[in-house]
DNA sequence: ATGGTTGATCCTCAA
């Protein structure tokens, strides 16, 4: 079962990109992120025709969450609980998979939080507390869990093209880093750095300065696993083909491979 | 010292 998470900077500017990826690399699940369009906007059809169900929570403009997937979809949940107030669409749910193979899929949109400190990164570090509180709970269901998506945080110095430009950025404040870390260490396990433990990983490449080409970028997209989950990660990556082509989102995909269920215990 | 880019919507904001 091969599941990716893309942040693709609005499906309008990158559904040609985007179904042309999906083809090459072939996902059975995938996380999208700044789909940037009203749920009943969102082009089902072009997914539906290539075998994948869509489940959408849409917003107009900004933000947008969007699971894709071609081995079922089932109990979609929309929405992080704990702030009935909040009017952002960051957060979907939904089971893919069957039987003894299903596993529950998160797809998180994690605010970005500038400029701090104000407002934005008192509301990044709040919402970043509701993720923590709904995963302990998600843990204590000891299931195949994934939390997926852009996070807007750089766990650590090595996930940072340069330290000390990004110095007063949201992404890498104190404070993000140890709720990011607070909910890692809840048991989860970071799937990218399973495999890639030092070092740049990078996922993200600011349009500007012609970042990409100087590989000036930022590892901001995470899939972290439950014990459940990481009992069946077979490898993971990032794909960074899609980042280079013309109209390329500033994200590129991360993925994970996870084997199928162990048939006795 | 501060520039530089993109997307969606409204005449700017968010990233």
């Amino acid at each position: 079962m091969r599941i990716a998470t893309f942040n693709i900077n609005g499906i309008g500017a990158r559904l040609p990109r985007l179904l042309e990826w999906l083809d090459e690399f072939g996902p059975d699940v995938v996380c999208l992120q700044e789909i940037k369009t009203q749920t009943d906007s969102f082009p089902r059809l072009e997914f539906e025709t290539r075998g994948y169900a869509c489940a959408v929570h849409g917003q107009k403009g900004f933000n947008g969450v969007a699971i894709l997937s071609r081995i079922g979809l089932e109990d979609v949940s929309i929405g992080l609980p704990g702030d009935e107030t909040d009017e952002q669409s960051r957060f979907i749910e939904a089971t893919v998979g069957e039987g003894r193979s299903a596993v529950r899929v998160a797809c998180l949109y994690l605010p970005n939080g500038n400029p701090q400190p104000g407002p934005k990164f008192d509301y990044k570090l709040a919402w970043m507390r509701r993720l923590i509180a709904h995963a302990r709970a998600e843990l204590a269901r000891e299931r195949p869990y994934i939390l997926a998506g852009d996070y807007n945080v750089c766990p650590r110095d090595e996930d940072v093209w340069d330290v000390a430009k990004m110095a007063d950025d949201a992404l890498t404040q104190p404070e993000s880093r140890a709720l990011f870390h607070e909910l890692l260490w809840l048991g989860f396990t970071d799937a990218i750095r399973t495999f890639q433990p030092k070092g740049h990983a990078f996922t993200y490449w600011d349009y500007q300065a012609g970042a990409w080409n100087k590989d000036w970028g930022l590892r901001i997209d995470h899939m972290l696993l439950s014990p459940q989950a990481a009992d069946r990660l077979a490898a993971a990556g990032i794909d960074r083909k899609p980042r280079g082509r013309e109209k390329a989102s500033d994200h590129t995909p991360v993925w994970c491979e996870l084997s199928n269920s162990r048939t006795s215990a």
